[in-house]
RNA sequence: GGCCCUAUCGUCUAGCCUGGCCCAGGACGCAAGGUUCUCAACCUUGAAACAUGGGUUCAAAUCCCAUUGGGGUCACCA
């Protein structure tokens, strides 16, 4: 039965690219307030103004946009949202939920060292918190604080994990706000959860050790618990979380790699979540109906970029040709896509060449180059298995070359190619004579087959090939 | 270190709630073979895991306890 209050979101602080982790959150959030008919938005966490970047908000919608993880209309900024924030930290304030602190942050830090190493939890319970105002900024050192008077265990049910339970002593008097008008997460969070009717917070494991401290603001402020839903951490090879230093974290990092954005859904959303049977490759459709928090792991999953890649290949495999060509030609060097996109057929038989050759569009332009300008490459590579008989290559090409010029340059197919070579092939042996033919027209040792380039090429082309390949011996 | 989360092949995981059908299934990767002028694709086969120790039970990957391992978090970052 669907929810109709359902109401997610994505929270990203544009502190960075778009993280694969908070595209998974993304992706799930999305896909719960879709089940149950109801509302995904973005908030954009930008109240830390030393950190925050418009490239890195940028990044994020278009990464979010590519995976089509569409949200809501409703876009918010905390930076536009200072008001809101300024009005609840007074109330805060008013009720003595709250209080200036002014402990520098050496004293700070100090404090928590010494904590640390009496083997206990560091934590900061402040002597400034009976009185308000008494620590109150005015040129110097100072923060808004929450004044921490709970007793009781801290509890809420997990989602994904059952109730986790918290002792409010190893929380301390913890930080809610810079100033009046500059927040902090904790503070943010549940104010914006708030003021937005968020009814379920579904977001990355490392939020956890936060939660006790959002629901003792939530209940100081009035607010009513939403849900929670902590989804198990993506981690590196080593598996530690994974970060920057990992490599490519950033979706569009894969975007501009040439993976495909269904491939991408589908692999992160496999990440910590598995069907009911043995089925992976799916659609957003099928995730769809059939996602649950029950199937959601509770372990972090490592990143297994050749699980990827696999699954890239099966979907670059069922592409349509045309849909393919389209995709690729974004990967293509200037020159060549003026080319291509003139001569669409041109290109679309390329493509079907190598579709099912690569992994991710960018390895295209290094194995095609022989398509746009004639190949250059040593004799060497005309030897079949390095050490054929150049004059057994002279013969055969020559043969080939006789059979070529007779064929209509109109019924030039890899069919007819086929037929007319092949008995021959057969008769002085396969290798001998396709090895020869396929790397005199392309030059590489590895490609498509001999007839599929040449049906590619036309027969002008291949004729001007062959004899290039036959004179390169003979020099 | 305190607190919290977590534990099935190298990796992602099915099975665990509701013990027996599991000497543990699938996928990626790996190895071997087949197909093949090369590469890719495809087909067949194989190696590969219930963290450890105690219980409970006729029976435990599944339930209970302890231990160990891994991770997260403890900011005037989010």
């Amino acid at each position: 039965m669907p929810n109709k209050t359902v109401k997610t979101r994505i929270a990203p602080s544009p502190t960075g690219f778009l993280h694969i982790g908070t595209a998974r959150t993304a992706l799930f959030s999305w896909i719960f307030a879709r089940q149950n008919k109801g509302k995904f938005i973005l908030r954009v966490e930008d109240t830390d103004l030393e950190r925050s970047e418009p490239r890195f908000e940028k990044d994020i919608i278009e990464g979010l946009k590519w995976l089509e993880i569409g949200w809501d209309g409703e876009t918010y900024r905390q930076s536009e949202r200072l008001d809101i924030y300024e009005k609840y930290l007074a109330r805060l304030l008013k009720d003595g939920n709250a209080f200036w602190c002014r402990h520098s942050e050496e004293e700070l830090a100090e404090e928590r060292a010494r904590q640390m190493k009496k083997n206990g939890a560091p934590r900061h319970f402040c002597e400034f918190r009976d009185d308000p105002f008494q620590g109150r900024k005015k040129s110097g050192p100072g923060i808004i604080r929450f004044k921490n008077n709970a007793k009781e265990d801290i509890k809420f049910n997990d989602l994904i994990r059952g109730e986790i339970v918290f002792s409010p002593e190893t929380l301390g008097d913890f930080s809610l706000a810079k100033d009046w008008r500059a927040p902090l997460y904790n503070f943010a969070v549940v104010v914006d959860d708030f003021e937005m009717k968020i009814s379920h917070i579904i977001r990355g494991e490392d939020h956890i050790s936060n939660t006790p401290k959002q629901i003792l603001i939530q209940k100081a402020l009035g607010f009513s618990l939403p849900q929670y839903a902590h989804l198990p951490l993506i981690l590196n090879k080593n598996r530690a979380k994974l970060s920057k230093r990992d490599g490519a974290v950033s979706i569009n990092d894969y975007r501009k790699e040439g993976y495909l954005p269904q491939a991408v859904f589908n692999f992160i959303a496999l990440l910590g979540w598995h069907p009911k049977d043995d089925q992976e490759i799916f659609s957003r459709e099928y995730l769809l109906k059939e996602f649950s928090f029950g199937r959601v792991q509770k372990g972090g999953a490592v990143f297994n970029l050749e699980k990827l890649n696999w699954m890239n290949k099966v979907y670059l495999k069922s592409l349509k040709i045309g849909t393919a060509a389209d995709y690729a030609l974004n990967f293509l060097p200037e020159e060549w896509r003026k080319i291509c996109a003139k001569n669409k057929k041109f290109w679309q038989n390329i493509v079907k060449l190598e579709k099912e050759r690569i992994v991710k569009f960018s390895e295209l332009a290094g194995k095609i180059d022989y398509f746009f300008k004639e190949p250059v490459y040593p004799k060497e590579i005309l030897c079949w298995k390095e050490k054929q008989d150049y004059q057994d290559i002279v013969r055969h090409l020559i043969y080939i070359l006789k059979l070529f010029e007779k064929m209509p340059a109109l019924s030039f197919s890899e069919n007819k190619m086929e037929k007319a070579i092949m008995p021959y092939a057969e008769k002085e042996g396969k290798g001998d004579v396709l090895w020869p033919l396929r790397t005199a027209l392309c030059g590489k040792k590895y490609s498509p087959g001999p007839f599929e380039i040449a049906a590619v090429l036309g027969k002008k082309e291949v004729l001007k090939r062959l004899k290039n390949a036959v004179e390169k011996i003979q020099n």
